[in-house]
DNA sequence: TCAAGGCTTGCACACGAGTGCAACACCCAT
DNA sequence: ATGGGTGTTGCACTCGTGTGCAAGCCTTGA
């Protein structure tokens, strides 16, 4: 329909000789709140249509000295919770007229790697939902000034933005919920690498206990909290075969790896085990399992992500420190005792 | 330790004076194959270290026209195999050097704002493996020559690059593994919502069938390919209670929630009916189910993905066209007649 | 009619970096 | 000692955009 340009992306320019104005009334025209007379502005518009002109935002990002990127680092994202919470910050990121970039990570080792490409980038702030130990990246952002959201990384107390589930919450729901289900010997089954919030779940867990009658008699372990981690600690659990009529996995893909390998030993869920798992990711709700577990809601945890990084990125020297959002017990089959 | 910049980040300009040399120098440092007396390049170097000085890609993509930035539209992350994908992708795009720019959409609405933000950032290139109708995007990215990789959306043709899995073989082996189980009398579940993947699956099963010995019975469906999906089709299902005796449903979640509604009604798997699936989430491969399936295999996938993103970025005129990726059956127990 | 004031507009500079060109230093061979 | 060649370096321009400043226009009031 209009003439095409052969070669690069069409400019401001280009827009400016069409619609015969100078350059500094194209700018005019896309900059929010800027002096352009509306005649001026409508010729403009119509000669960007035409040529399918766009602002380039690297330039303008540049002279603006901000980006709007934000790096979203992000390790696990086979987990699915990982996943729905990438989904879900994206989303509310892109809502909110910020642009998400997708910063993968492997525990620990790509970490430099992420950071880096942050500052190369000059994002406005940064989301870090990852296994990897994020003193380094903490460090890192506040020696460049970047805005800086930790999602359930709670290791790191309030010197930084922090948005985490309650934990404390987490196990002691976790608890109640076998109290409820009459158990008074528990299990405790959990993943074996290192994780500072499943290591405050279980602590919860535990100091619960004796408040409701209820004793520890065995932790049990598999090597990450993934199903077949979950399958590991459930051939852990039966080759102690101790007296138990309850067990805590504090992670649902634990849980329901640990649930099969018992189930495929014969033993009877609820009637001789009840489980309660950890984070209500979507499989906990299906019929084969319908497993008892403490919800970890991702929309509350994209909300206050969002909202402590907006306050940071306002106030450089705001500092939101921890945010908690509460979790709650959805009750399922694998505690209703008869 | 050393001088910290109070507002601002460091840039080329201040290293270049800290280090006695000028800005091109420090440049040239930084620049691959560039002419620089290795004693100055050391200079600049340690220079650079104090001052924690890093290109900004910003500038440097600006001056280049290339800002190796790559769109990453993607719908539906929710699906473990897309989540999966994406991870995928993402390490495979930072290990080439690009960088992995997230776009999410919901079904087709926000596809037009997709776009726009891919040009307003003159990404290198795009993988779009959304479920929204890639006609639009093609179109444009075409208009603004940016290169363009469909992944899993075979409806454009040869016409943009596009890797796909191998429906037709998919169909082939779905229909022989319920040949083997011993069926005669199959019935198809799968989604309402339309996707020209699923359906060419199904035509590829259907199509088998008399070959095999087999006959159709009846097609059910639950609206989405999700665990929600297949309990309706199911439903659909035993409201209709067709002699049938094998079930080939055109998705793994759809088929896990088809299992699950037909065992609580005591329909018993594999005996009284056969399950194949399709796309070997990793669920599949859970006790509980222990679902044959159609792999899909993503490492290939994302492989062949990049390969042809590389091959459009290096030629602008390439056309790598179709790229067929192979599948292959898993054989679990949800086939295994006695 | 004239002056004052408000709205638009264009010029020119800035953001941070890459690079062609010419100047320069240095080394070696003649 | 001199010429030529090789390897470094800095100047200045460029990428596409935003914006302070001053000039220009138009409107309004006296």
């Amino acid at each position: 329909m209009s003439a095409e340009k052969p070669r690069g992306a069409v400019t401001a320019s280009d827009v400016a000789q069409l619609a015969g104005v100078s350059r500094s009334a194209v700018s005019r025209t896309f900059t929010e709140g800027a002096s352009v007379a509306p005649e001026t502005r409508e010729r403009v518009m119509q000669a960007a249509r035409d040529l399918g002109y766009r602002v380039n935002f690297l330039a303008r990002s540049l002279k603006e000295q901000r980006t709007r990127l934000i790096g979203l680092v992000v390790s696990d994202m086979d987990h699915s919770l990982r996943a729905h919470l990438v989904d879900s910050l994206g989303r509310a990121l892109v809502a909110a007229d910020y642009r998400p970039f997708l910063l993968p990570t492997s525990r620990g080792e790509d970490t430099r790697r992420a950071i880096d490409m942050m500052l190369h980038y000059n994002v406005s702030g940064a989301i870090v939902t990852s296994d990897a130990s994020p003193q380094a990246i903490a460090a890192e952002c506040a020696r460049h000034d970047v805005p800086l959201v930790l999602v359930n990384k709670a290791e790191m107390g309030g010197r930084v933005a922090n948005v985490t589930q309650d934990t404390e919450a987490a196990g002691r729901l976790a608890a109640e919920a076998l109290a409820e289900a009459g158990c008074r010997r528990v299990v405790l089954a959990r993943q074996r690498l290192p994780s500072y919030t499943i290591d405050l779940r279980c602590d919860a867990f535990a100091a619960h206990l004796p408040r409701l009658g209820l004793k520890l008699v065995a932790t049990v372990e598999g090597e990450a909290q993934n199903y077949a981690g979950g399958q590991e600690a459930g051939a852990a659990f039966l080759a102690r075969r101790p007296e138990a009529d309850g067990v805590y996995c504090a992670n649902d893909f634990l849980a329901l790896g640990f649930m099969d390998h018992l189930r495929r030993r014969g033993v009877s869920i609820p009637d001789e085990l009840a489980i309660v798992g950890c984070d209500d990711i979507a499989e906990a709700g299906w019929d084969a399992y319908d497993l008892t577990t403490v919800r970890q809601p991702v929309e509350a945890l994209t909300q206050a992500t969002l909202q402590a990084l907006l306050t940071c990125i306002a106030d450089r020297n705001a500092r939101p420190g921890l945010t908690t959002i509460g979790v709650d017990l959805v009750r399922r089959n694998s505690t209703a005792r008869s």
